[in-house]
DNA sequence: TATGTCATGTAACTGGTTACATGATTGC
DNA sequence: GCAATCATGTAACCAGTTACATGACATA
């Protein structure tokens, strides 16, 4: 699978649930899928207008006189269902945090702190937008509901893991200061 | 801090442990780092080419007769610590396995099984290398050393959460397939 | 002498971000 | 009337992969 239909998969998904515009479904990305998923509007405009040309996609009423809105047609979700069952494409790892903290002996353990700092500040963060929105998802039963919860707690496990990583590396990175002095 | 000065980290810094040639370079990071970071042909050597015209890195002695290997000089090892010490980038999140997962109601449980049983086995061979690189560091006292097992410690944090999630996931996923018959 | 590994490099492509330009609609 | 938000689009740029071409060296 190459990685042009990953924008597809995304678009095309997020237009399964509702018909929306462009700017709307940039909004539900970040909005919902935020913690795992993004899209900026140079990817977003030429995607619909592919999908739109191979039929994937079609115009749709809209509530506004301006802009248009865009609803999945049967092709489309055909595809969808497609691209789905497709293997995952694998992307090489490239974690700057780790990359730093590899080298870190070259700037001692004060820079590292901050680094590792950052990492706890934004699992921290995590945790606390997923706490969010496991209580908006709540008692939900809706078909989509069990598979939003499994997305919902990877990203749990996740942040947990970095968040109990970063404060006993902190621990370790103090003694190492001490040890330094 | 720039994305191209990334590369530029990952390759000084290996260039930092000892000279070597563009190959080497490219073998330590796929062999020591590879869990959390790499590079290819592509991206090193036109690298390499800038170092050394920025007088960052120099030719070395080599053992053999063909290729050349570089040493990093004084003015790249300031540059290193200083790219070590920049804020550290933040990428957008794009997690392929968490985005088909979230639209899994469109394929049913038998599909999302195969991806979560794909990111399982993914986690159980990150945690079987990292025990081996755990065992290799062993008791090491170099300067490194420390920084190097906070790396390792942050990789097998994620892998066990990793792999909690994926058995977790996997008997939900038996539930849901078992109700849908 | 054949095979595998070491070694260097580049061209074509891709997926993506950023910055900018432009304008309509809504609500105060 | 003004500000915020909704909305669309594109050009320039960038980081990175892939595929390919080329050849030396070591060793069985």
């Amino acid at each position: 699978m190459s990685k042009r239909s990953q924008t597809e998969l995304a678009v095309l998904g997020v237009l399964s649930i509702e018909p929306m515009s462009g700017y709307a479904v940039r909004r539900t990305i970040t909005e919902s899928m935020g913690l795992f998923w993004s899209e900026s509007f140079g990817q977003i405009y030429p995607t619909l207008a592919r999908l739109l040309e191979d039929g994937l996609i079609a115009p749709a009423a809209h509530g506004r006189t301006s802009g248009s809105s865009y609803a999945i047609t049967d092709v489309g979700r055909r595809q969808l269902r497609q691209l789905l069952s497709l293997p995952v494409p694998s992307t090489p790892p490239r974690n700057g945090r780790l990359l730093r903290l590899f080298f870190g002996a070259l700037v001692g353990p004060r820079t590292c702190t901050e680094v590792v700092e950052e990492a706890r500040a934004s699992a921290a963060g995590a945790l606390a937008r997923l706490a969010q929105e496991r209580a908006d998802l709540g008692q939900e039963s809706d078909p989509g509901a069990p598979y939003r919860r499994l997305v919902l707690s990877a990203g749990e496990h996740a942040a947990r893991a970095q968040l109990a990583w970063a404060e006993e590396s902190l621990a370790e990175l103090r003694r190492l200061a001490e040890a330094e002095r």
